[in-house]
DNA sequence: ATAATCGTGCAGGTTACTTCA
DNA sequence: CCTGAAGTAACCTGCACGATT
């Protein structure tokens, strides 16, 4: 009836999830790790990815509220960036480019502390419109980044690797919430639509139990053998078994349905 | 061929900071 | 000015996978 039509999911949660091929030719290596794309990431979401007016709009304000233009915002990054790199015990780690040479990348290690000697708390850069602008773009591109365009990307925003890497893992972590977000209210829905659903039918089959009722002690048969078809007006008695019968009560081509055919109660 | 180890990247969760109503 | 909520950068932990030994 109306279910699939309001809930049309098929309460396949899909959900208008697309397979993005995209991300499954990001890198040698995100290739090799499709199977864990598969598991974990091989939704995209139709809501989310493109910019959020909501995930964006706390950037828009810094900046309109700046009004300093771009330059200064990026001076007092860039300044901001050099104290995080003080205090962030950068540890230098070995990371592989495209030729297979290693370059030596300044890498903050996720698993050392983000203290430095003085033992100050973490500082914590705002991105700038134009970073998130540029960012969020790349993540339009493909949702996972290989090493050369973490690298690539850090250099154009003059952001540290690490720090891209960071901004995309939290940027798809977004993405997952807002969809499971999505996902949830269209269950909601298809929930209410059911437990509707449900209650018709029972009331339509407390309806049809009476009207059975009704009708057998209206033609003074038992219960049990009334078997008339409403349309044909014949009546097989219960003996005559199955095979013989025209119709019977269970069977859907030929069930009275006492809401097209009122007319034919007692 | 197989197991152990290492490096890397990711998801999920958390913390700490910023901004704003 | 204070405060709580929301947003988010940065971090931590555990896991999976490939490469190397």
């Amino acid at each position: 009836m109306g279910f699939d039509d309001v809930c049309n999911t098929g309460l396949g949660l899909g959900l208008g999830c697309l397979v993005k091929q995209e991300q499954f030719s990001q890198s040698d290596h995100q290739q090799k790790k499709k199977k864990l794309f598969l598991k974990h990431d091989h939704f995209f979401p139709s809501l989310t990815l493109g910019p959020s007016d909501d995930i964006y709009q706390s950037a828009t304000k810094i900046d309109a509220s700046k009004a300093h233009g771009e330059s200064i915002d990026l001076h007092q990054q860039t300044s901001s960036l050099s104290a995080v790199s003080s205090f962030s015990n950068s540890s230098v780690k070995r990371e592989r480019d495209f030729g297979g040479e290693e370059v030596e990348l300044e890498r903050v290690s996720s698993r050392v502390s983000d203290e430095d000697e003085e033992g100050s708390p973490r500082k914590k850069l705002r991105l700038s419109k134009e970073q998130s602008a540029i960012l969020e773009d790349s993540f339009k591109e493909h949702s996972t980044l290989n090493p050369k365009q973490k690298q690539l990307l850090a250099e154009q925003l003059n952001l540290r690797p690490r720090q891209v890497e960071v901004w995309f893992q939290n940027r798809r972590a977004r993405t997952k919430l807002k969809q499971t977000e999505v996902d949830c209210e269209l269950l909601k829905k298809c929930c209410e639509t059911l437990t509707e659903e449900n209650k018709r039918l029972q009331k339509e089959l407390q309806e049809l139990k009476s009207l059975k009722l009704t009708a057998s002690y209206c033609m003074q048969l038992p219960a049990a053998t009334l078997t008339m078809c409403p349309s044909c007006e014949r009546v097989a008695s219960g003996g005559e078994g199955p095979s013989t019968s025209p119709f019977t009560i269970g069977q859907k081509s030929h069930f009275f349905n006492p809401f097209t055919h009122p007319s034919a109660a007692c």
